[in-house]
RNA sequence: GGGGUCAUAGUUAAGUUGGUUAUAACGCCGGCCUGUCACGCCGGAGGGCAGGGGUUCAAGUCCCCUUGGCCCCGCCA
């Protein structure tokens, strides 16, 4: 009912979608429709399931991205493809999520990570410049994926302000602070950020962030005022004074300041501490809401442990291809191989992301048995890929833009549901038809279904 | 699966520590104005506060349950 803001941000994207199709066209691709009909795959997302009426008990399934189409169109020899297209994932929804969502899926062949980030970022040029008449300047910047967790705890930073996490472990790790050595002792880490000048937050708000990072799992958040002398902290007294003065020269502490501690495990820590961070900046307007900060994240890790399924799942997807040289830790040490997969972040939200696909069918195997996929399981499942492979596929990568998200920030709405025609509730309702609903009992029989 | 928050006229909202006929704006209806176009003026209609149960002399206002919106954790290759 807020027809003129949701006018708007309808008109904005379709600016977008119409400077997407000229970039693209005139760059030589070819927009190619895939199939929605398909077949389930076992990695990602939940799928959607279609039942086949033609053939009983089986189904199709929605698809959660194009992804395995375009690497054959890749091999069937078209070089530049792209497709602005509907993906679906049947997950649970957030304000920036929907489980029918719109990506720009790109391909292309012969070209390494350059090519392809150099073509992504003409397309970002060209779509701020057609839509809000905003001039980048290129190359965008660049961060590693390491370097992103260790410095903003995130791998989606948010580069528009500072106050970075810094690793004080080594300082602190004989800390009289006896939890903070004990943490530091069973193999954890102690960052710490610095909020400047920050003496507004009151000892309540302090109590109140304490429960925030509790939702990311810290068991703690211990925090220091800076004065000239001294720190107003509920742990100063533990400290020795050449502790505090190293915090401090290691901070870059000011007088006025407030310094916020986490001790757990890496992955608490940078959780935490990476979403306290945009807490404070949220609260103490460190945000310029004009600014377009955007980065490039590369070097993910090809695949991470998976506690649930006791094994190695892929970051990305199984296609994606190891840095080459990284090929002899598959066996030793999968988790420290590194992908030839990027994302571009802007503004703090993952806009787009891909990779370099493997064209080898011997490294294909070899992700495939690192990810404990069994070789008859790999062929029933991607075996029409696995083929291609065999048949000589070229070189080739892409990455896909969620169409949705872009146009958030492009008008600043604070919904995905206001870029969106007909969005769907928080239980993936569409209030407007009433879908999902009940079918008749001729409707199942004829498709041989039964609801238990 | 879990945590939180909200639910008042067509719409957006205000309703103090529970207390007489539940407010406002926009919209709607009627009249006046008639060089109007984000007109102006006058006068109306319209809800019993999501649903159910409870506490109380008395409940939008407190408690419980249900339903639904929204935010978050898990999940989202």
């Amino acid at each position: 009912m807020r027809r003129p803001m949701i006018q708007k941000n309808l008109f904005l994207r379709s600016r977008l979608a119409a400077a997407t199709r000229r970039y693209f066209d005139e760059n030589g691709f070819i927009e190619v429709e895939t199939p929605f009909l398909g077949k389930s795959t076992p990695e990602g997302a939940r799928d959607y399931l279609v039942p086949s009426r033609i053939n009983k008990g089986t189904f199709y399934a929605l698809p959660q991205s194009p992804q395995l189409f375009k690497q054959l169109l890749m091999v069937s020899g078209f070089d530049r493809y792209y497709q602005i297209v509907k993906c679906f994932r049947d997950e649970d929804l957030r304000a920036d999520r929907q489980p029918e969502f719109t990506q720009i899926d790109v391909e292309m062949s012969f070209i390494t990570e350059e090519d392809i980030m150099n073509m992504m970022e003409g397309l970002m040029k060209t779509i701020f410049k057609a839509c809000l008449n905003k001039e980048l300047t290129l190359p965008l910047p660049r961060l590693s994926y390491a370097d992103a967790i260790g410095r903003y705890g995130k791998d989606n930073p948010d580069v528009r302000f500072g106050m970075e996490l810094v690793d004080i472990t080594a300082i602190v790790k004989d800390s009289g602070f006896k939890l903070f050595a004990e943490v530091a002792a069973s193999g954890g880490v102690i960052k710490a950020i610095k909020a400047e000048q920050a003496s507004t937050l009151s000892r309540k708000d302090l109590d109140g962030l304490k429960d925030f990072v509790a939702i990311y799992g810290a068991k703690g958040l211990a925090w220091a005022k800076v004065n000239a002398a001294d720190w107003t902290s509920p742990i100063f007294k533990f400290f020795k004074p050449e502790e505090v003065e190293g915090i401090s020269k290691a901070m870059n502490a000011k007088e006025s300041d407030i310094i916020f501690f986490v001790a757990d495990t890496p992955r608490v820590v940078n959780d935490s501490l990476g979403n306290l961070r945009i807490n404070l900046a949220k609260k103490l307007n460190l945000i310029d809401p004009n600014a377009l900060a955007f980065t490039w994240i590369t070097e993910f890790p090809l695949m991470e442990y998976s506690e649930t399924e006791k094994r190695f799942v892929s970051t990305h997807h199984p296609f994606t291809s190891p840095f080459l040289e990284d090929l002899p830790l598959m066996i030793t040490d999968p988790g420290k191989v590194r992908a030839k997969a990027y994302d571009l972040v802007l503004n703090g939200s993952e806009i787009g992301g891909g990779s370099i696909r493997i064209h080898h069918k011997d490294v294909q195997s070899q992700v495939f048995s690192a990810l404990k996929l069994r070789d008859e399981e790999a062929r029933m499942k991607f075996g029409f890929l696995l083929d291609a492979l065999e048949y000589g596929a070229p070189p080739h990568g892409g990455l896909a833009f969620g169409l949705d998200r872009l146009t958030m920030i492009m008008t600043r709405a604070e919904s995905i549901r206001d870029v969106i025609a007909f969005p769907k509730t928080q239980k993936a309702a569409c209030l407007m038809t009433d879908a999902p609903s009940k079918v008749s009992i001729e409707q199942l029989m004829e498709l041989s279904l039964k609801i238990v």
